[in-house]
Order: structure tokens, then sequence, then C-alpha cells
DNA sequence: ATAAAATTGTACTGGCTGGTTAATTGCGTC
DNA sequence: GACGCAATTAACCAGCCAGTACAATTTTAT
């Protein structure tokens, strides 16, 4: 990766020419304009002219649209990543983890509205793009074998039932988190804004987690 | 609305203009180009080419291409309003009741995809045409009105808790049926297929319906 | 029958937009 | 200080595509 040359941080700090920071720079922009505007929707002028670089810059580095978009959309779900890990569930008993885990989910797919957009974009393609990347499978199978991990201690433990299944719980988690983003333009237009002020907000994640953990919870364990 | 002319059935018979059906058959090609490329990724002439008719006609009875789309989007609403008064939950318990229309929903929303995409592309638009329709405002109001009933009747029966929002609990029922098929595609992508097979979709219906009824249940109730 | 109104076909245009050609500058190396 | 390569700039192009001009034809009203 790295060239073993004087290249360290101190050579290139004076340099005019700054192709990685260009590339951020475009990656940035793209990103907005993409998740603004949809693939076909964007416009490559556009993207040019919030960059500080040139339209020719663009295709030199990343060919044609569809490749930027694609590229764009790898920095999304990276961005996304970097926050991911400053969930710590470690030591805390199952149905806190659980409420914990759903909590961070929720604030976390409220915190980057530019991601769902990406994901609704994409799931409108079809994920056609998606497929193709390896580099983002990766990132969800963490969440799958986290949640995997709680289940198993608070059904080692008696507190949730048998036979839950972690996908599917990752599923409704994602469902209602993702939704809350997703469909609030539309949501908001036909029932009004109540639901997304900071109370309903707060109302809407406290049932969020209490849905989830009123499926999860073994009955038979509280009397 | 109907003009009191000899303008029955007999007299539109032997037509052969027929501009209603000309404008049905656009709405229908426009509503699936709409909803399978957006707004911006729909071509009319892709539109025209796939109907019994011309562009010229398009723009005759729609006007522009952003008026075509408000009105395929009005269209799509009213297509699914056509299937939804098929449910029947009268005379039901509660609990049953909300079983039912979390199932039927669940259902519903599976069955027409195309207007799941025309919504997740308004949302992308933020609503702003949505905004605009008066017609659709007005259907969406019974669901809620239909739930706060099940849920009054729960209440006053016992097996309901005390609390529950109608608003919130269609937001959740909603999420979950709408979640659903919009991001099958990159769900499907990044976790694999398991879910959206016959069986799979089984579950989740399954499990939708457990854990609103979780969630609304009264713990006191059952003994 | 006839005029007026509604409907339809053909051919076209103008601006937008993804993408390119070619010439220029900066930078490390020998 | 010239050579080679990477980075950058500016002007340009060709095809697409929403929308139109204009005329022809059909239907309704009288």
């Amino acid at each position: 990766m790295d060239k073993p040359l004087k290249k360290s941080r101190k050579s290139t700090q004076g340099w005019k020419q700054n192709p990685q920071a260009v590339q951020r720079d475009i990656l940035r922009v793209a990103m907005r304009e993409f998740a603004e505007n949809g693939l076909s929707g964007a416009r490559i002028d556009d993207i040019a002219a919030k960059t500080a670089t040139s339209k020719r810059m663009i295709y030199y580095y990343f060919g044609d649209k569809e490749s930027l978009y694609a590229r764009a959309l790898e920095a999304a779900y990276a961005k996304v990543r970097d926050g991911e890990d400053k969930l710590d569930l470690a030591g805390l008993p199952p149905d806190e983890a659980l409420a914990k885990l759903v909590e961070f989910t929720f604030d976390h797919h409220r915190a980057n509205p530019d991601f769902i957009r990406m994901v609704m974009i994409e799931n409108i393609h079809h994920a056609a793009y998606l497929k193709q990347s390896k580099m983002i499978r990766s990132l969800n199978e963490a969440a799958i074998s986290q949640l995997a991990g709680i289940i198993a201690r608070g059904q080692a433990q008696g507190c949730f039932r048998p036979g839950l299944d972690p996908m599917m719980m990752h599923w409704q988690i994602s469902a209602l988190s993702f939704f809350n983003v997703s469909n609030k333009p539309t949501f908001s237009a036909l029932f009004g804004p109540a639901l997304f002020t900071r109370a309903g907000q707060d109302d809407l994640r406290a049932q969020a987690v209490e849905a989830i953990l009123a499926y999860a919870r073994n009955l038979e364990d509280t009397p």
C-alpha cells in the first residue's frame, strides 16, 4: 500500500497537488448529491461545481458516473461503520444489552440520514451495485454475531425464550430503525409531524425497545 | 361529476376514440415505469412505447412529466385502496382482530411492490408530490381509526395495556410490513435469501404478529 | 350538414449532460 | 536541467430527451 519512500506525512504537507484529498473531496460531495438526488437524478456537473476540483478530475479518478456512484456507496457504508464500534455491551445483563442495542441502532440510523437515503436508492436499483461490493458484506456479519451472543446469553440465563433467530431479530430492529428515517417524509405528510418531534421520537424509540424485549422475553420466567 | 346527458354507457360504446381508456392505459404504464426507474430515471419515450397510444397523447392529457408522475402516484394509492376493504374484523375478539390486521397489512404490502416502490421514491423526493395531493390523505385516516377501535375494545376488555397510541402502533405495523418489501434487495444481498423464501416470510410475519401482540398485551391479565 | 371542439400523428428542436480531446503544469529522478 | 509520469485545466462534442408546432382527423352540438 504505502510506498516506503520519504513520503511520510511531512513531505506531503507542502504539496500543491494532493490526489488523495481530491478524491476524498469528490467522494464526499458525490455521496451527498447521490443521496439527495439518486443515481439518475444527480448531475456530474453539479457534483463538480461543489467540489474544489473539476469535472475532468472526476472522470480521471472514477471513470464514469456509475463507478463514482458505486464508490460513493462504499464510502457511505465505511463512514457509518466508524460510528458503530462505539457501542460497548460487555458486562451488561442480556436484557439490558438488548435494550441498549436497540436504542443505539435507532439513534445511529437517525444520525445518518444520508446513509439511509443511499440504501433506499440502492434498493430502488435492486441492490445492483451493493451486490458487486466485496467490501461491504463483512461489516454486517458482525451485527448478527453480536446479537447472537446476546441471545445466547439470555437464553442460558433463562430470561429469553428459546427459538429466537438472530437474523430475524436483526431484521426487526433494522425495520423499525430504518423506517423511522426512510419514511419520515411520507408518514409525516400523511399523519402530521407528531411522531417526529423530540418527544415523539423518544416515545417511538422506547416503544421499539419495548416491542423487541416483549417479544424476546420468556414469559415463564417472571412470575 | 357525471354529466346528465345521454352519455350513459350505450352511447359511448361505438366510439373509436376512448379518452378515458387511453388515460387509464397511460397511467398504468407510467406507474410501472416510475416505480421501476424513479422520476428522473423514467423516460417519457419508454412510457409512450409501452402504451397503445403516443407520446403526444401523454402531453395532451397530462401536461408534463411531473404532472404525470403526480397522477401516477395518486393512481398507485387508489389502486391499493381497493384491496384494503376486503378486511373484515367485526366480531373478532381484540387480540385476534389485531393479529389479523397485522397479517393482512404484511401480506397486502407484499402483494403491492410497485406501490411500495412509489412510496420509496416519494420519500426520496421528501414527499414533495404527496404533500400536494388532497386525494390521498383521506385514505389513511381510516387505518388509524380502525386501529383505535381495536385498541379501545381491547382495553375495555382488559386484555390490552393502557397507554397504547393508535398512530404509534400503526407506525410500528407499517414499519415491519414496509421494510420487508422495500429493503428486500439490500437485505438479501447482505444476509442471503433465507428470510425471503416462503418459509422465511411465514416466520417473519408470525414474528411481527408476536411482537406487536406482546407489546400490546396486558401482562396483568393472563395469570 | 356544418361548425366547433376534442383528439391524434408526424416531425422537429433546443438545451442539458455524460463523456472526451488535447494541451499544460507540477513533481521526483538521474 | 531534462526526462517521464502523474495531476490538472479548459474547451468541446454528440446523443439524449422533455417538450412543441402544426396539421389532420374524429366526435359532438346544433
